[in-house]
DNA sequence: CGTTTGACTGGCC
DNA sequence: TGGCCAGCCAAAC
């Protein structure tokens, strides 16, 4: 396993730390790792399809979901939030920062 | 090894 | 409120 790869598995450990019905956002998860939010977008690219990993729960700044090269996930994403008790308003933002997601340390 | 691109973000107008 | 630009890092060419 190379270093790139070890710095991707922080990004998925981080991110099945986030409950259902809770979400983060790209840049809140980047600086716990040290990295920037394209990094945390590109290791979201990167993940494959079955994976454990609730890369919907991961949206950006704006509280909205971000579009996706590939096409039509993002509604997808959108859809299994509200699923899990997420909320989006008309504007496809989130209805309430209430729904954001606090990483804390207990393992500091 | 230099360039381009991307599921981002913040500042500026 | 919303569009545009620059900065950031990693992967693909």
């Amino acid at each position: 396993m190379t270093e790139a790869a070890s710095l991707y598995q922080s990004i998925y450990i981080l991110v099945r730390q986030i409950p259902a019905g809770k979400v983060s956002s790209y840049g809140r998860i980047a600086k716990i790792i040290g990295t920037t939010a394209r990094t945390v977008g590109f290791a979201m690219a990167a993940l494959p399809p079955g994976s454990d990993v609730p890369w919907q729960r991961v949206i950006n700044s704006q509280g909205k979901v971000s579009r996706r090269t590939d096409g039509e996930g993002n509604i997808l994403q959108q859809d299994l939030l509200e699923q899990e008790g997420v909320k989006f308003n008309n504007q496809g933002k989130l209805d309430s920062n209430n729904y954001l997601y606090e990483f804390t340390n207990k393992n500091e």
